[in-house]
DNA sequence: AGCATAGTTGACTGATCGGTCAAATTAAGT
DNA sequence: ACTTAATTTGACCGATCAGTCAACTATGCT
């Protein structure tokens, strides 16, 4: 190296994840984010062989960030019912961040290019899909910690909790989105990850009709 | 009316849904759609005053095709409970039929359009949320039975059990497009919402480690 | 036959798209 | 000071974008 690094890269980073988070993939060009960046387009693709890996970086960025919340919330010397109460809270904070950031909910970066690109592009698909993988096994860890605990039955399929709780989670980061709304996610999001293990304490005391 | 019907509107619409469903909003031009339907730019805007126009109609022309289903699903003379069974089964086999005819889980296009253009589109956004309420109320009807014939508690919360299976029902679907799989959908789903309304069978006969 | 009107055609527009490139600039190593 | 290579600049490219329009055609009505 011949000089010492810059910033740039990292600059275009950060405002195609702002840009595309609130957008999309498709409404956001190359142009903006160079403008919103200050960035000439040449240095653009000095940094990125096109816009698909911009939005490939973009993905590992959101990963590298996240990597670290979620080892906290799933820390095994937690209880691990405690660790999806945590996760919840996750979910609703970083909405509520970005709420504030950007005057509106802008849900689940993975999903909504997952769902935007998945069709198309089978790169963005690729790196998705591990990101999903790997959230389900936190699920999974836990589940099963839960099951020595006691506290689930035995014969609880862990793959399929963690399947059911994954999309459950992430279909209210979703809703909240297209609802543009936080109040599902503070207010119902951890209690049916239990009712899905069966382990709510509202369920419990039942009264009936 | 000084001459018959054309079907070149329909044409436009059905293209449009196609296309938009197997790849994204942004992703398919209004060229692709007039070459794919066969029908000039000119008749496109004819019918159609924006490409928006257009999706607006898309969305209008799912939620026409999807509402008997639905009233038939959540028929008021059959069980509540076995309302729910039938949703997911309709959601498994509708992906399944897409799979079938595309070649790949297409998803939900409420959500995916939802997702993409909600940040910038609010007719978009307020057509979609129209249907999500309408979704839940579906949902609320089956609980609020269920609750009459003492098959849930009677202080059960029923708008915040409708969202939680709202938000588990489209996340599931919303993985399986992202996944491009149809496993999940077919094997975890209709278990989920029992969990969550807290009437799983499986649940019932637990064993403990 | 002739008028009125819905529908069709396809060339056209200006803007924007993702991407290229050669020249200029910078700064570290020698 | 000179070399070297990373980085920056901004003009430029052909393709494609959403959308326009005036001419044309088809058909039902009187």
């Amino acid at each position: 190296m011949t000089r010492s690094p810059t910033n740039t890269r990292e600059k275009l980073i950060e405002t195609a994840k702002d840009l595309i988070w609130q957008n999309s993939y498709g409404h956001v060009s190359v142009d903006d984010i160079c403008k919103a960046a200050q960035v000439h387009k040449g240095s653009f693709y000095h940094y990125f062989p096109s816009k698909i890996d911009l939005t490939l970086a973009v993905l590992d960025s959101y990963y590298t960030y996240s990597k670290p919340f979620f080892d906290e919330i799933f820390n095994a010397d937690m209880p691990p019912k405690e660790r999806f109460g945590r996760l919840a809270k996750f979910g609703y904070e970083k909405q509520k961040e970005a709420k504030e950031k950007y005057g509106r909910v802008c849900g689940c970066p993975f999903m909504a290019l997952g769902s935007e690109m998945g069709g198309y592009e089978q790169a963005i698909s690729d790196k998705i899909n591990t990101v999903v993988k790997e959230n389900q096994k936190y699920y999974s860890g836990a589940i099963e910690d839960m099951i020595a605990l006691g506290e689930l039955p035995k014969d609880t399929d862990v793959k399929a909790k963690a399947s059911q709780i994954h999309a459950y989670v992430v279909g209210h980061i979703m809703l909240a989105r297209v609802q543009n709304s936080l109040e599902p996610l503070r207010d119902n999001l951890v209690e049916g990850i239990f009712d899905i293990l069966g382990v709510s304490e509202k369920q419990k005391h039942k009264e009936y009709a």
